[in-house]
DNA sequence: GGGTGTGAAGCTATTCACAGCC
DNA sequence: GGCTGTGAATAGCTTCACACCC
């Protein structure tokens, strides 16, 4: 059973949300929230106060079109003629999105990558707070890691409950990933940002989201393949038949 | 005019592909196939010789169905009432992607991230091979990381020239990374990774994709905010007015 | 019987284009 | 005149369901 609710959660591209109930806003408009915010960030800094959604659309990399549409399903922010307060639509935004709260974060796994996302400071500037730092290894175990002790992993339960965590991230290898899911699903976290090279299944109600640096590359090198090459002209089959040609 | 090039050329989701010309296999399917050949390369590593599209879906996350609607675009590689051989699906879709060459990777950053990136083995696991680390902070300059020798930004022309680089990896703060996708650009890199938090603007004809652990947390955030509160049922408006109530 | 390959249907997302307001 | 907000049109993606083949 637990497979097939996984499977059918999982329909999404890579969280397993519902795609807005009633009133919802979609999931595509959703995963660009968080880049109209910094855009909007970006622009307070230089003391913009007003801005377009041409001006704005060009500095988040999306149309205007699509920026005034995405803008659209929060409610009517901005003024006609005019365009949108900068501050007004930040905090908009930021509620929206859930950012006025802040989040208590588990990180599971402090090898390279790890202790890379311990010290990334642009985690606590917007209100995600690294809560407890998790290892398994013993020689990391009681080390001091951008100002947390690493935790063995029997404490993950007693630590989740203790700070309130609803988001746990999986920086450890492939083979122990579905291991540290369970455990994180099994003490009560919802909300999973995987950054293990493997599927995780999940039962339902859990989001899950992965960064995949080796998926990426190979999305780039798909479309890099095509650029400069006589592959371009040619079908699979009369590439694959060519190749043959030239090697035997 | 670079402006309108790059809004043009974003209007993916974070690449800048075309969603396919003639006989072109779709955007998403192309996103698709790596998780694919994860799966196959698990299966063909646990000795298994053929998989049948429910299994396969299963190993990857998704539904059959997508499946093997993904897999009808690349050919007919499967038997009916068999499924798919493992080997001969797993060479397919390598190939397809573009995986049977190796391709050389440019490094730019080498802090937190950069050293993690670096030292990440999937990396050279699939064709894909670190063959310069670069950066602009004098103190990294020279050092030793992972077998290679990190090397001033002044050099980074001559060595994506040199060892044929098509990909470069940006891991810089996001001040410095429109900087470095320029020169990269200009030195003939028409893929980028791009890990800083920023939008890169690009010329047409250049890739570009982003891993940003910070949007990722914020779209966690979001679906996190209407699972288990009081918000669930209430509109945006009825919440701020709520909020605003309380406070008050 | 079992499982692929694929048109057709349904759904989601993007783009267009313009009414409406400042 | 300028710019937002949004229905309508279009494009793209997913799911269905079954013909077809082993």
């Amino acid at each position: 059973m637990r497979r097939t609710q996984a499977a059918a959660a999982r329909a999404g591209e890579s969280s397993s949300a519902p795609s807005g109930g009633a009133r919802g806003v979609p999931e595509a408009t959703v995963a660009r929230l968080p880049l109209y915010l910094r855009a909007l960030t970006t622009l307070a800094e230089r003391g913009v106060s007003t801005v377009s959604s041409d001006q704005l659309a060009e500095a988040a990399g999306v149309t205007s079109a699509k920026l005034r549409k995405d803008l659209s399903y929060l409610g009517s922010y901005g003024t006609r003629g005019v365009g949108y307060g900068v501050d007004f639509l930040r905090h908009q935004i930021s509620r929206e999105i859930g950012l006025t709260q802040d989040w208590a974060v588990a990180l599971v796994g402090i090898g390279h990558l790890g202790h890379a996302l311990a010290n990334y400071a642009g985690f606590a500037s917007r209100g995600f707070r690294i809560a407890a730092l998790v290892d398994t290894d013993p020689a990391q175990i009681g080390k001091e890691v951008a100002g947390l002790t690493v935790e063995p992993a029997d404490r993950l339960e007693s630590l989740i409950k203790r700070h309130r965590i609803a988001i746990g991230v999986i920086a450890t290898p492939a083979r122990a990933a579905q291991g540290v899911c369970d455990r994180l699903v099994a003490a009560g976290v919802t909300s999973i940002l995987n950054f293990a090279p493997t599927v995780l299944q999940v039962p339902e109600g859990v989001d899950v989201r992965k960064v995949d640096m080796s998926i990426e590359l190979q999305i780039l090198a798909y479309h890099e393949q095509r650029k400069n090459g006589a592959t371009l002209a040619l079908t699979p089959e009369q590439a694959a038949t060519l190749a043959e040609a030239v090697r035997g």
